[in-house]
DNA sequence: ATGGTTTTTACTGCGTC
DNA sequence: GACGCGGTAAAAACCAT
């Protein structure tokens, strides 16, 4: 009796399982029979329903395995620290001796044993940074890191930043360039990836770098690591220079609206991504009858006068070619 | 290296405050 | 007269070949 409830139960969560995956994902299909993928996250494998060919296996959970009703628990179960990161030259996962000379119980040592824990935190520095990959990397990591809060980047890009350095380094892609061009032009990509792209000119002014080697280097890691970085969009910088111009919003859509409409009649190709995007600025200002001089435009996007010039009237011209 | 394209530099004239 | 703006020519920078 006791047997059946259990059965029809569990009959009954299968049934309601398959329902389930039927709604889900209609785009995935199987490349034998074309029948509905079912992604199984509990044995990390992707199977197809109709004829049960695992397409994908060895999904990582990364999640943890339990569930924590309340924070107690949560502290209970729990059994790691931090999350990785690549933003640390050892991921995260070193060891760190204290600097308090307390024991686990909050006493404070002896005086030898103090010495001893001097010692160890010495020679475990030693060994933390021990070969040179290590020590570059640490280096490397510290100027990205310097660079983008200069630049006000945000830590996903340094996190990307981190990533195409640690590549860039395993592939021996240091040798004959120097650590900060790599670094540098792994945040610049970085940057790009992230859609919130800076120009040559203010990598270049927080880099310890020449903008040539930022240049020269960068295009190398990107081909050697067979990065796919878009042309920046024009329309990502616009955000930026509107707000260090302190224009509204209103100004702002509407240089996104002649951007728009420019890329539509084809008008940028092989312009300056900055130079349009100050263009629209400009612009855009002077619709919304906001006072900006093509001169603070210039400053803030680091572009010639005559760029915006020429960039504009063009902008406006493919505006008026086509309406809203 | 070369040639074509784009951007910058430098200079000039015009109108306005 | 200083400033913002527009235009131009020549130089420089950039890019693909």
């Amino acid at each position: 009796m006791t047997d059946s409830r259990i059965r029809s139960r569990s009959d009954e969560r299968r049934s309601s399982e398959r329902e389930e995956s039927t709604e889900q994902d209609e785009r995935e299909r199987c490349p034998e029979c074309g029948g509905r993928l079912r992604s199984d996250s509990e044995h990390a494998e992707t199977v197809c329903q109709d004829c049960g060919l695992v397409v994908d296996e060895g999904e990582i959970d990364r999640g943890p395995e339990w569930r924590a009703f309340d924070s107690s628990e949560k502290d209970e179960k729990s059994r790691v620290g931090a999350p990785t990161t690549n933003m640390m030259h050892d991921q995260g996962l070193s060891t760190n001796i204290g600097w308090q000379d307390k024991d686990a119980y909050g006493r404070s040592l002896s005086s030898r044993q103090r010495q001893k824990m001097q010692r160890l935190r010495t020679w475990n520095e030693r060994f933390r940074t021990r070969d040179s990959k290590e020590r570059n990397l640490k280096q490397a990591l510290g100027e990205i890191d310097r660079m983008a809060s200069a630049l006000g980047l945000p830590e996903n890009v340094r996190e990307t930043a981190s990533v195409i350095y640690r590549r860039a380094l395993e592939e021996d892609l240091l040798p004959g360039r120097s650590i900060e061009g790599v670094a540098t032009s792994a945040l610049y990509a970085a940057a790009r990836q992230a859609g919130t792209p800076r120009s040559l000119d203010e990598i270049a002014a927080v880099s310890r770098v020449e903008k040539d080697e930022i240049a020269r280097t960068y295009r190398y890691v990107i081909r050697e690591l067979g990065l796919e970085v878009q042309p920046a969009d024009p329309e990502s910088y616009v955000p930026r220079f509107a707000s260090e111009l302190e224009l509204s919003d209103e100004t702002e859509r509407r240089a996104r609206q002649l951007l728009q409409t420019a890329k539509e009649e084809g008008v940028h190709s092989g312009k300056s991504p900055v130079g349009l995007a100050a263009a629209a600025v400009y612009a855009a200002a002077l619709l919304t009858n906001e006072k900006v001089t093509q001169n603070d435009v210039s400053e803030v996007a680091s572009i010639s006068e005559v760029t915006i010039r020429n960039r504009y009237h063009e902008l406006l011209e493919a505006e008026g070619g086509a309406p809203v």
